[in-house]
RNA sequence: GCGGAGGUGGCGAAAUGGCAGACGCGCCAGACUUAGGAUCUGGUGUCUAACGACGUAGGGGUUCGAGUCCCCUCCCCCGCACCA
């Protein structure tokens, strides 16, 4: 009751005992006019140093939250403050707005999943502007467009004209709950990535992007040239990428008429296969079902049927119980040529490899847990340098370490590295093997069974089947006038309109393709977009691209590490080769930024934990939200949201503007004369001048190499606890306490834009601050008149005493061992040594 | 299990191997006040009456000097995890 009443009577109470500035209507005022101004659009010109500014766009959920706020936040310094740097800067935003949460909301709020799309579109644009984020809006994507999607069938063609995009029937990733098929990144350990649901696979014909075409470039790039990601996402997508070194080699299975093949990259262990396993989903499994008696068939079937039907969780979790089914074939050993038992196992992945492997129960142990549990024979190969001697029969794991070869002929001896190439070698001499480079990436499955999302465009022909969509033909528009009435199935379905077409070969009837591309197509490539806005004969222009791109600093969650950061860097390296582009990496530079939490855990509309934007811009204005948010914690960390922290932000910011109100008479008249240090000789004064240029030194550095915008905003606060304290009212310290007012407003405005603006004009300055020029350290007014040096006796803190700067190492040595205090702890010892860091420190050794 | 990043006051956090805890929050005291959740001033790591001692997860090491470098251990967070 009491809190719901302070809650409801904010305002009266503030205006009764407090007065702040008019955060809104000077956010507003600003607002119009750098819109009205035209004052953040840019131009590629050739003449100016570039700087392309990027954060990953939002998908128009229906709001901003606070994780968007942040991001925001901390691209809009970056690119205030390059700005006032001489920058040409690109920053501009837009709207990932095709996916599955329109759709639901359609059939939860009986609307429109476009309708519903550009509704939000509107409220978060309102909402982006009401922060005062600079962007250059005439460049705005929003992908659910025609004028931008038109591009993505349009690359999409041109990667089926190369080669990279094809169909196949295969085992895919189904969430059932999102009724549609996954690209394998988008499943985290067994779960969907946006529901959370267990997948499971379904074989299905799909659309498939050959990203793995690029999986050794994709590789090689992340420590060539992405220098300036953070290591964890270099790390996460190397591992994702997944490269091993290994050979394929076969298994004829004479019965069959068939040869099984299998990669291994352990090669050296080739002696100690006991039995070969396949994936159920393996082709062969088919052919044995076929050629086995009826009820061994069936047994079989019921096996096959039994594994296929777990969830990706239970078949990929490496504690789940290996399960076998022992066929009665056999294959032949390429070296021994003895019989070698087949067997069915629900541990071999069907898209890894050749969906097939040796089993070597000795030196692997999922192999040996296999063993052990279905009793087939464990043949050590290799033994412990240490002597030991393995035994098959008595292990009690397998063995995995490097070792000396046994038990393999004339391989016999050889300590693994070795035995490893010269065996390769061999088996290669011998057409036993052949080396061979494994990925664990995957090519990326781009369909997905859904209405929202950017029509693929090709057409099923009853006589020249598959049949892409001429370029002229583009877009295929996706109808807008629908009624989504149930998850997974598509309105498309539904719509004769859309799905009778003609064929553009023989002209004969022809069917739609009625699935979408996987949103991620359309984020692949938006920033390029950014550069040629609006352009209706291409989705870019090169001379755009060339000038613009790559990214100088894309902002984002680490979310994305293994998912839109990898297919970015796929489609940029695709661009460059059909010629589109020059830079075969897109973001030079990464920062991923932390989560906001609330009371330590991530903020959720589920948990119910959030805090609205609106409501904290209502009551404290955009500079206040801004600045908490960048001041709380480094870009990087977790940030726990926190009331009293944004109050105390309202606070500073209410000292700056009552500062300059308050003295704005005489800051107005001591304008235009920069009083020099060497003019100075009141020490306050000079520690006061002194003060001004250090952090315009410190701001600088932490925003522009840093990137640490909580310790510059320290120094500015450093700088206003300053000017509140001098107290000289010399005319000499009523022109220093202008500058520093001048430099702290021009400091404080990559992060605060409007209440700095508004102080500028205030005291008298003509131009908006946002296009003035960045401060300028003076250098020789850092120089340190007295500095505090340390006396330290074996190594602890004695005394400290102030020196004038620039003292020679003796005579500091001599001074400070001079000290009363010295003397007497040092009395009665010898001194051992003494280290002496010129205007910091003497350490006197004594015994 | 493997890989990565961490562990500093009551809290968020600062510290090119050189005064640990800048800045902010909170708290305490004072001032101005009819009033204070405004504002201003001062204080605020722990122990101690004090001198002083101790203090950056714990233990060892290098060094004149370690939050920072090296080794071991513990704890939290993140990613990967049957990838042959």
């Amino acid at each position: 009751m009491t809190d719901n009443f302070f809650h409801t009577n904010f305002f009266i109470t503030e205006v009764i005992f407090f007065m702040p500035y008019e955060f809104e209507k000077i956010e507003r005022k600003w607002q119009a006019r750098w819109q009205d101004s035209n004052c953040f659009h840019s131009e590629a010109d050739a003449s100016k140093e570039k700087f392309f500014c990027l954060e990953m766009f939002p998908y128009p959920s229906g709001a901003l939250h606070m994780g968007h706020i942040r991001n925001y936040s901390i691209g809009d310094v970056l690119a205030r403050f390059l700005r006032k740097n001489a920058k040409n800067v690109l920053y501009t935003i837009g709207f990932d707005s095709f996916g599955m949460p329109a759709e639901n909301a359609a059939i939860k709020y009986k609307t429109q999943p476009h309708k519903w799309t550009l509704e939000n579109i509107a409220y978060m644009t309102n909402q982006l502007k009401r922060m005062g984020y600079s962007y250059d809006w005439r460049r705005e994507a929003i992908t659910c467009l025609p004028e931008y999607y038109r591009w993505n069938q349009w690359i999409f063609l041109q990667m089926y004209k190369r080669g990279i995009v094809y169909q196949k029937e295969a085992p895919v990733n189904w969430c059932e709950n999102c009724g549609t098929v996954l690209a394998n990144e988008q499943v985290s350990e067994g779960v969907c990535w946006r529901c959370h649901n267990p997948v499971t696979k379904k074989n299905l014909k799909q659309w498939f992007i050959k990203i793995t075409d690029y999986a050794q470039e994709l590789l090689d790039d992340i420590e060539k040239d992405l220098q300036g990601w953070p290591k964890r996402v270099r790390i996460m997508q190397t591992n994702w990428i997944g490269r091993s070194e290994g050979a394929r080699l076969s298994f004829e299975v004479p019965e069959l008429d068939y040869k099984i093949e299998a990669f291994t990259t352990r090669f050296d262990t080739i002696y100690g296969v006991t039995f070969i396993a396949l994936a159920p989903e393996h082709e062969l499994v088919r052919k044995m079902i076929a050629s086995m008696n009826p009820d061994e068939s069936e047994k079989l079937q019921a096996f096959v049927k039994k594994v296929t039907a777990q969830s990706s969780i239970e078949r990929s979790d490496a504690k789940a119980e290996k399960l076998g089914f022992k066929t009665p074939f056999y294959g032949t050993h390429p070296i021994s040529g003895e019989k070698i038992p087949i067997w069915i196992a629900n541990y071999i992945l069907s898209d890894y490899g050749t969906g097939a492997i040796m089993g070597v129960p000795a030196h692997d142990q999922r192999d040996f847990d296999f063993c052990r549990k279905y009793n087939i024979p464990i043949i050590p190969v290799i033994n412990p340098t240490d002597g030991t001697i393995l035994d098959g029969a008595t292990m009690k794991h397998a063995f995995e370490e490097n070792g000396i070869v046994c038990n393999s002929d004339k391989f016999n001896g050889l300590k693994t590295d070795e035995a490893i190439t010269k065996m390769l070698d061999w088996g290669e001499e011998n057409n036993i093997c052949k080396r061979e480079i494994n990925f664990k990436l995957r090519d990326w499955l781009i369909s997905r069974q859904r209405y929202w999302g950017t029509p693929i465009p090709f057409v099923y022909c009853d006589k020249c089947g598959v049949v892409p969509v001429p370029e002229d033909q583009l877009p295929v528009r996706l109808p807008e006038d629908v009624e989504v009435k149930e998850v997974g199935h598509s309105p498309l379905l539904d719509l004769p309109e859309f799905l009778e077409t003609t064929c553009p070969h023989c002209g004969g009837h022809a069917r739609r393709e009625a699935d979408t591309m996987d949103t991620f197509f359309c984020s692949s490539w938006y920033f390029d977009r950014y550069c040629s806005p609006g352009d209706e004969k291409a989705p870019f222009e090169k001379s755009d691209v060339e000038y613009w791109m790559p990214v100088d600093q894309y902002i984002g969650g680490i979310e994305h590490a293994c998912l839109h950061l990898i297919y970015a860097r796929f489609f940029a390296k695709f661009l460059t080769d059909i010629g589109l582009t020059k830079a075969r990496e897109p973001f030079t530079n990464l920062l991923t930024q932390g989560m906001v939490l609330m009371d330590g855990s991530k903020m959720s509309k589920s948990v119910g934990n959030t805090v609205n934007p609106d409501e904290i811009v209502a009551k404290y204005g955009a500079d206040t939200a801004r600045l908490f948010i960048l001041f709380a914690a480094p870009p990087n960390n977790d940030l726990d949201w926190s009331e009293r922290g944004v109050e105390g932000s309202f606070r500073f910011l209410n000292r700056v503007w009552r500062y300059v109100e308050d003295n704005l008479d005489s800051l107005k008249n001591h304008n235009g004369k920069i009083v020099k240090m060497h003019e100075i000789d009141n020490p306050e004064l000079r520690d006061f001048k002194r003060k001004i240029h250090s952090t315009i030194k410190d701001v600088t550095n932490d925003i522009q190499n840093e990137k640490q915008f909580n310790t510059a905003i320290a120094r500015l606060m450093e700088l206003v606890n300053s000017i509140y304290a001098l107290n000289d009212k010399s005319e000499q310290a009523e022109f220093l306490r202008r500058e520093a007012v001048d430099v702290l407003v021009n400091c404080l405005s990559p992060f605060c834009p409007h209440i700095t603006e508004e102080l500028w004009e205030m005291l008298g300055h003509e131009n908006m601050l946002c296009l003035e020029p960045w401060c300028v350290c003076d250098e020789s007014a850092l120089v340190q008149d007295s500095v505090t040096v340390v006396a330290q006796i074996n190594g602890k803190v004695r005394g400290k005493f102030a020196r004038a700067a620039g003292l020679a190492k003796d005579s500091l040595e001599k001074s400070i061992l001079d000290e009363k205090i010295v003397q007497e702890k040092i009395a009665g010892k010898s001194i051992v040594k003494i280290i002496t860091v010129p205007d910091k420190l003497v350490n006197i050794v004594v015994k």
